[in-house]
DNA sequence: CTAATAAATTACTATATGGTTATGTAGTCT
DNA sequence: AGACTACATAACCATATAGTAATTTATTAG
């Protein structure tokens, strides 16, 4: 059952969807998958510089997907909200049927190409 | 079980989430739950203007988040992808999640500003 | 204390995009 | 035919933000 939802309520949501909507965060999310690591590790990982990273992770943190951890001169992060790997799966499967239909297509295409030489 | 995906996945994935990271279409997109609408009804209910409503319909078609049916001088949308809802209720229920938190964080500091006259 | 390292922050530029106005296009009506 | 309506598109501006280089802030080691 869909609800009409405020529009307050949604420019939350949408703010929500803009910190996923950006492939150096969902490099370092998905590393994060994996499990805890330092600033250092994402930064060997994504290849991304420091700076960068940094600031991502502070978005992902205000935000609240990721969770910071201090020890010593480490800062380790990790996954704080187990949604996002839901909402990732959910956008791959759209991606994978929409795939699918895509190559359904080039292949009708192909064929009337190939049927006008 | 979480898989590393490669950086282009991502970059697709990143795109369909910055299609939904955007309050007007996040109303149109809830709009449209209820069920087909024109363009005109999309511009009444929303209060954007007509030729705002249409780019943004232009971007949840071309992203196949809705679909469009033509008839007559009307054109009619609806939701093409039934995950949309899910991705909305799972970011609510972040969203609620994270008011809750943020009501007793409020409650607990107004104790302390109470507390020190 | 100084040197060194990890991470955060600041200041800046370049780019992408949302909103708007104006115009174009296709269908309907008399 | 012309007038009108619904929608799409183009062109423009203003703003937000990703990336980067430089600096600052811990924290540890010598």
């Amino acid at each position: 059952m869909p609800k009409k939802l405020p529009p307050a309520a949604l420019e939350l949501i949408a703010d929500r969807f803009s910190v996923l909507a950006e492939p150096a965060r969902l490099r370092i999310l998905n590393t994060l998958m994996l499990g805890e690591r330092t600033v250092s590790d994402l930064v060997d990982d994504t290849g991304l510089n420091q700076a960068n990273v940094s600031k991502h992770l502070g978005v992902l943190r205000t935000s609240g997907f990721v969770g910071r951890r201090k020890e010593g001169l480490y800062a380790f992060y990790s996954i704080a909200d187990p949604s996002v790997e839901v909402l990732c799966e959910i956008m791959c499967g759209r991606l994978e049927a929409q795939a699918h239909e895509q190559s359904v297509i080039l292949d009708l295409s192909s064929q009337v190409a190939s049927a006008s030489p």
